[in-house]
DNA sequence: TTGTAAGCGTTATCAC
DNA sequence: GTGATAACGCTTACAA
């Protein structure tokens, strides 16, 4: 079988309790030739502690349980990229739940995680309940973060992007530009952060005085083909402006604009949400607000973290900040 | 502390052996009254057998590591999509190395894969080195799947895409169309069934008695910005038509072409490789090769599964089939 | 039909 | 300075 603690003690002659000691670096009461003694031979042998026997008397694993609705979306991909590469730095690991937006599979994985004793959780996903939260996590006092979701009442670390003041700042830029018509394309689940998003847009049309018909706003899966949809039903309505409330959905606008021969920005002005990398390779290249979404997983990682290192400390609240990044499919009326 | 199976043994009454048998399906010794009062008293309790202190014993995991170079890039994320909604189904999880294409991280990844004694693993990195794979894997009888990567002389279960043929297949279609002067963008790494695509395109100008210049071939790194800064190169030389070896790299094409006012297909015909969903979204709705990238992963996970389960069973080759989806950014010359 | 006891590989306590 | 030994929670020969 493989090398085992008994193997280095052996070698080296001493009990496993001394190798055990001096391997975790609580050795300083002995004396620097056993100790030297123990290292290389533990080296020589490649020794490495077995993970389960560790992990039954620390019950630490070193890992971290995500979960994420769509692996696919790179809006996830790129969180879980920055995630990953902070985890990796701190030598973690990462449990991946995709649970494609399905509440069985939220709540079965939730389960398995905690079963399988991660120390932290990330979930970026809408559709888990407050229960489930609360009994599975807040009551055993399990580290998470929730992503991608807003909910002050939460006494756990948040990270918050401000999503209202996104969505309003970009339906002022295609008020600015002098659209008055413009429709809006939001999500059809409860996906708070972007709800937010669309009453960022209501909250401007308002402040603007500008009317807002029934037929302008469509609900639809995040997803390029639900942008395709949404934008075909508004292709019809007499909007010169779209706002999509994410990439993916701005992705879908474009084919379906494309489609019907109408120009963008030409006869129809278009911003998206997100800033994902594709955004800029779009023709036109896609108006967008930034959010930072690589740092925002490196952030929820390095919380995270933090929060297991120190679990008596305050919960803190990260803001992060967006920006309107102009390209050029939007245009002055 | 939480339950353990003493607790149910208490609770029934019996010895912890005869829970632990009858739990694990191993009790048809024992009467069906016993056997309903433990499995009643730990349902009751909500017992789960401590998942450190059974893979101790059982020295299984039901885990699978899953290395891919960038998950940022659809290709692998549908990739990997598949291969969790297969393990989901079977009660595996996956640890997710994203590796950044980095040999060192890649290394470090496989030995903490070990480590953790995964049950299996799935590996798309074209840099991770045979002898690593075969001190690591091989030698130690863990199972493994090679993806994304043909080597016909692993005697692992293989996944093999016939990129020659598809490659072949792509640069054909060009010609068909009249082309002559059919630029390339091949990946400049070690990735080999990229690099089979390449193949393809040079088997197919061959037996066609075309020229290939020196300047028409293009190696960048797999990704939409190197798409683009092959582009912009090709097009200053003579080709009419381009083939970019991944959907990712066709997609930088697109922007270098819009950039400069070349049209797709008018001026210049392009075809990609993958079918990533976004493909057809693109304007124009980009022709390529397709492979089921989805079902790739699907696949890989279904039979690493089947050889955990099967471990002496002879290896079995699997042969997926790629095929050229026609749209509109290719046209005749 | 049921239970005893050994063993898995660690870490942690405490005695020497 | 060092080392027995208990404990973690489970599975599995082997007894009874």
């Amino acid at each position: 079988m493989s090398i085992t603690i008994k193997d280095v003690a052996k070698k080296t002659g001493v009990s496993i309790t001394t190798v055990s000691q001096i391997l975790n670096g609580k050795g300083q009461r002995f004396s620097e030739k056993t100790r030297e003694k123990v290292w290389s031979a533990a080296e020589e042998l490649n020794y490495k502690a077995n993970y389960f026997a560790q992990n039954m008397v620390t019950k630490q694993t070193q890992t971290i349980g995500v979960i994420i609705p769509d692996i696919t979306n790179t809006f996830y991909s790129d969180m879980i990229k920055g995630i990953e590469d902070y985890l990796y730095e701190n030598g973690f690991m990462v449990l991946l739940c995709n649970s494609t937006d399905n509440e069985e599979r939220e709540n079965l994985y939730l389960n398995q995680l905690v079963h399988r004793s991660v120390d932290g959780f990330i979930i970026a996903s809408s559709t888990i309940s407050d229960e489930m939260i609360f009994d599975l996590l807040k009551k055993n006092d399990k580290p998470y973060i929730l992503l991608d979701r807003k909910r002050e009442e939460h006494e756990s670390d948040n990270i918050i992007v401000d999503d209202t003041e996104g969505g309003y700042v970009a339906t002022e830029h295609l008020i600015t530009l002098g659209h008055r018509n413009i429709g809006v394309i939001t999500s059809s689940s409860s996906d708070v952060n972007v709800h937010n998003r669309f009453v960022g847009y209501k909250k401007c049309m308002e402040d603007y005085g500008l009317l807002m018909k029934e037929e302008w706003i469509m609900r639809e899966t995040l997803s390029m083909s639900g942008g395709y949809e949404a934008a075909k039903k508004l292709l019809q309505a007499d909007v010169s402006a779209i706002f999509a409330t994410s990439d993916q959905l701005a992705i879908g606008v474009y084919r379906a604009a494309s489609e019907v021969g109408v120009c963008i920005p030409e006869q129809l002005s278009l911003i998206g949400y997100d800033d994902i990398e594709l955004a800029s390779y779009m023709s036109p290249p896609l108006t967008t607000i930034h959010q930072p979404i690589y740092e925002i997983g490196k952030l929820a990682a390095e919380t995270l973290i933090h929060r297991i290192m120190n679990p008596e400390e305050a919960a803190k609240n990260h803001l992060v900040k967006t920006r309107l990044v102009v390209r050029s499919s939007t245009k002055v009326l």
